[in-house]
DNA sequence: CAGCTATATCGATGAATGTCAATCTACGTG
DNA sequence: CACGTAGATTGACATTCATCGATATAGCTG
């Protein structure tokens, strides 16, 4: 698979335009590409019900048998869903004999929020 | 317009399921579509540009002459964006004379952590 | 009122996305 | 090794979405 984390680092791009008094460059169009990636595996009814399932677990973490039928798609659907959270760097993913268990990773959402704040 | 914001209070739907040792409810699938809406606003890289520049202007608000520039688009995309922020309630929209200025609702940002630590 | 300007809306179009059925891979078990 | 099962991948299809050009609306100005 392609990877997805490359982080690009690159000037804030000064902009000279007519009246808007920014003080600050706000995002470049890479940066905001970068962290809108976030906000599209979380901008599905369903992968937040995902995530919420995974959290509410008290072993932290579940297979995939357990996560079709609560959420009523077919097993290549959320396993589909699953690969996006997994690649926005929300869960993770651990095949132990035939299962596959995923569990959140620690702080992943709060990073979430602190893109939130940083806007 | 048409209200957005109408809060549906559901119960939790208890599921007997397998072998999820489920503290918790989790997501309703209404509660989930409704969370998702505002995820979906921020799932596109030009509309977390142009918060990323409302909020960065100093007078807290900008008109949408000084929003189609920066981000290189036309002005009814650009306006087509700022409805959906709108619609999302994370901006708000003041017309004054020929121009109509769009501000951050303050503390939407917070609200939208708090859905995320609440998941 | 006629014209100009800022913004919103409409219609169309191409791209991205969610879902499923079918298939493939990998692991465990008889 | 043959079979069954858990999960991933593929291909197809329908829906949604981002974008643009054209047009409509609303306010200012002469």
């Amino acid at each position: 698979m392609g990877d997805m984390n490359s982080l690009h680092t690159l000037e804030p791009e000064v902009d000279a335009s007519c009246c808007v008094p920014s003080g600050k460059p706000a995002l470049s169009a890479e940066e905001a590409q970068q962290k809108a990636l976030v906000f599209k595996a979380l901008a599905d009814p369903n992968r937040l019900r995902l995530l919420s399932i995974v959290k509410a677990g008290e072993s932290g973490e579940s297979c995939v048998c357990d996560l079709t039928e609560p959420l009523g798609l077919g097993q290549p659907t959320v396993s589909h869903h699953l690969k996006i959270l997994v690649e926005a760097g929300l869960l993770h993913r651990e095949k132990r004999g035939t299962w596959a268990y995923y569990s959140l990773i620690p702080g992943a959402l709060d990073d979430v929020a602190g893109i939130l704040a940083a806007l």
